[in-house]
DNA sequence: GTGTCAAGAACGAACATTCGTTTTACACTG
DNA sequence: CAGTGTAAAACGAATGTTCGTTCTTGACAC
């Protein structure tokens, strides 16, 4: 189809993110090949290296989306006022990862994204700098939270952010590596932590 | 060489483990190739294959040897009558990570050990036990501070196990992947967030 | 001689990518 | 509104490389 409108185009290229979430999330980065997200996508070989030059560039896209897809939720977070306590702060970030543990979620694509970001100078920029702007978030939080004194005000707030950020990721680490608690009682033991 | 020593079989078998951790640390499981194994450890494909009967099993041995490589640390945490106050059990731990989260260290191993264990069902299984464990260390620990009344008597002594634990690879993380705060700045904030 | 160990050539499968060809949608012509 | 030209889009066989692994061969200790 030639001279196609930009809307085919765009949905063309999706099609093909598409199938290559669900192989990567299937199989990995590695032990998937093109011709298994040719295949997914019910398309050609040409047609598939007409959108995306390279099987990094595809990699390097779906890992672009998969650390983007947080951005709504602490979002969210952030557009409380009052700020949240840092123990419901974490718990909307739980109910978020709670979300994409599951199999088709982003914590599968996310845990090959670390591992193949030790070798790829612009992925592990990428995901530095969204590592980053989400601590930010949570040093906010901190910050509020040591305003309406829920923290020391001595505090050290963008290492307490640093810290309460943590929890998150940890919490998907264990649900998905090691049997970790449901997000209830993960939560309820930040809570625990946190009570003072 | 026939008719060789025990000694002399397992160095060779230490060998090629040490040529391969070496070459997994620098490129990963997948960009590494036998012939890069074989050319480090300075042996031929032969030998290699004589001692390891598949890539794979390469590989799982390497991440037996890095998962369990923290075994020491846990172990000496435990040791402590009367128990490390909970900041105190998380710093040591974390003076670990400051260890291995350089170059050499384990934990550029481990992270693809995660990914890796997306795929690989002995991996999972393997990882697993042994999150289970370090899981168990940090409840035995806050058992003990609750005993000693650092937690209250209805806290959920598990949850707030892998909370703690959870804290040792999220730190790990963001010192390699995101410009994390320093083990002290980081260990700080665990005491503010802990005080009470 | 016999058994053990190492060497490295050789093998087949699988890989990412290229490229020449075919198909298709649209613009233009009369 | 037919007919036609054309360039974009899709196709898929073919390429060359690299991979993990196997196999044959030889060396040396006993």
């Amino acid at each position: 189809m030639p001279r196609v409108s930009d809307e085919h185009l765009a949905a063309r290229r999706q099609q093909i993110l598409d199938a290559a979430r669900v192989c990567f999330s299937r199989d990995g980065f590695h032990a998937t090949s093109m011709q298994d997200v040719i295949a997914e996508a019910g398309l050609s070989v040409g047609a598939v290296y007409r959108y995306f030059k390279s099987k990094q560039e595809l990699v390097m896209s779906i890992a672009m989306q998969v650390l983007s897809s947080a951005d709504d939720v602490f979002a969210e977070i952030m557009s409380h006022d009052p700020p949240l306590p840092l123990a419901d702060a974490v718990d909307r970030a739980l109910e978020f990862v709670d979300r994409q543990t599951e199999p088709d979620g982003v914590f599968r694509i996310a845990i090959q994204v670390w591992s193949e970001a030790l070798r790829d100078p612009e992925l592990a920029a990428f995901v530095r700098a969204r590592y980053t702007q989400f601590r930010g978030y949570y040093a906010a939080i901190a910050r509020r939270a040591q305003e309406v004194g829920e923290l020391p005000p001595d505090a050290d707030i963008d290492a307490v952010g640093a810290a309460l950020f943590g929890l998150i990721p940890a919490y998907a680490l264990q649900r998905i590596l090691a049997d970790g608690p449901d997000r209830k009682t993960y939560a309820a033991a930040v809570r625990t932590l946190l009570m003072r």
